[in-house]
DNA sequence: ACGGGATGTGTACGGCCGTACATATTGCGC
DNA sequence: GCGCAATATGTACGGCCGTACACATCCCGT
């Protein structure tokens, strides 16, 4: 039974778990359907990670630090000149414009705190650290209504299945900000 | 084996299904254990709802009706005269300062949708009817962008953990409001 | 009152799951 | 090079799951 070391094999596995979401859902979730699309044998999945618990943490912490950097190369932190809330809108219309499989897999991670504890204070992290970017270009309480009101939005066409209306979205995003 | 007719058996394994919703997750949610909580024998869920996902829309829609009716009795759709936003703020506040278990149960089910095909419709009805009240006392875009920051508001408090700041959703709502 | 369809009940099967563990291989400090 | 800890692998066990099905019982139209 010849088997090579692989130094980057817990990455591949986090890699594994996010694919397997995005196709099957958080429910179809398991050490054993992970070790399947990482092509690794059960047992190197339960040695990684002893719980489904750690994995999605991992799994969240990555595809948050994804969606960070979409946002930051959107050139949303600088520019304090631009409307904010159309740059928003518009960083809104983008991500929900192209394929939706990584958005729906990133609010259902997001929303699997909900139930488990453990992932709470990632999604936590993920709130606060968005806010912070967002204090650069308004105060802090305003930066998270208008994370607030974006998840809103996102939920909303995510869950009825109606068209993103970005014009909508910056009108009311600048209701907030220049309450 | 004595058995009797059972008239509200179907509403009893939905009030069932709740509760284990409740108290264990939407993951905890099978044909079994609900049986097992309602007290019925295992045939008896699977005859009533052949899918999880029948049982799940059902759940859904009582939960819903329940909210739609705390919401009505708190005299939300009349008294056109006083301040909207700080009476959506009181009624969030009610809804979040006691047991929270009926507000994650309520968004845990309402997310499902996220995956679940068969929940959205219902998800979207829940919005469209919640939206077409608030109509009575604003526009109607107004009133969907009301929810959404509701709703974002609401799963910052239950994801980050943080104590509901009534005031800090007044005064957001009123600036989505008086925009 | 009687027959058929709706409803209720118990049991069994195969499948996927988490977990545990004995064993094999590798890396690395010494 | 040696040895020990870290890593990798295969297998097995018990548990919960959805589903199917045969059979019992009951309601209701006629």
């Amino acid at each position: 039974m010849p088997r090579r070391y692989d130094p980057e094999r817990r990455q591949r596995i986090v890699d594994a778990a996010i694919r397997v979401v995005g196709k099957k859902g958080l429910a179809g979730l398991s050490h054993r359907s992970v070790a399947a699309e990482a092509d690794v044998p059960l047992g190197s999945t339960t040695y990684h990670f002893k719980t489904l618990d750690e994995l999605m943490v991992a799994a969240l912490r990555q595809t948050n630090e994804g969606f960070a950097k979409a946002l930051a190369e959107s050139g949303l932190p600088q520019s304090t000149e631009s409307d904010l809330a159309a740059d928003l809108a518009h960083a809104l219309g983008t991500w929900l414009g192209g394929d939706r499989t990584g958005v729906e897999l990133e609010y259902e991670l997001y929303l699997a705190a909900l139930r488990r504890p453990a992932l709470r204070p990632v999604a936590a992290e993920w709130t606060e650290e968005t806010a912070e970017r967002l204090s650069h270009r308004t105060d802090p309480v305003t930066a998270r209504a208008l994370l607030a009101l974006m998840d809103g939005i996102c939920l909303q066409v995510l869950l009825t299945g109606a068209e993103y209306d970005e014009e909508y979205a910056r009108e009311m995003l600048r209701r907030v900000l220049e309450g």
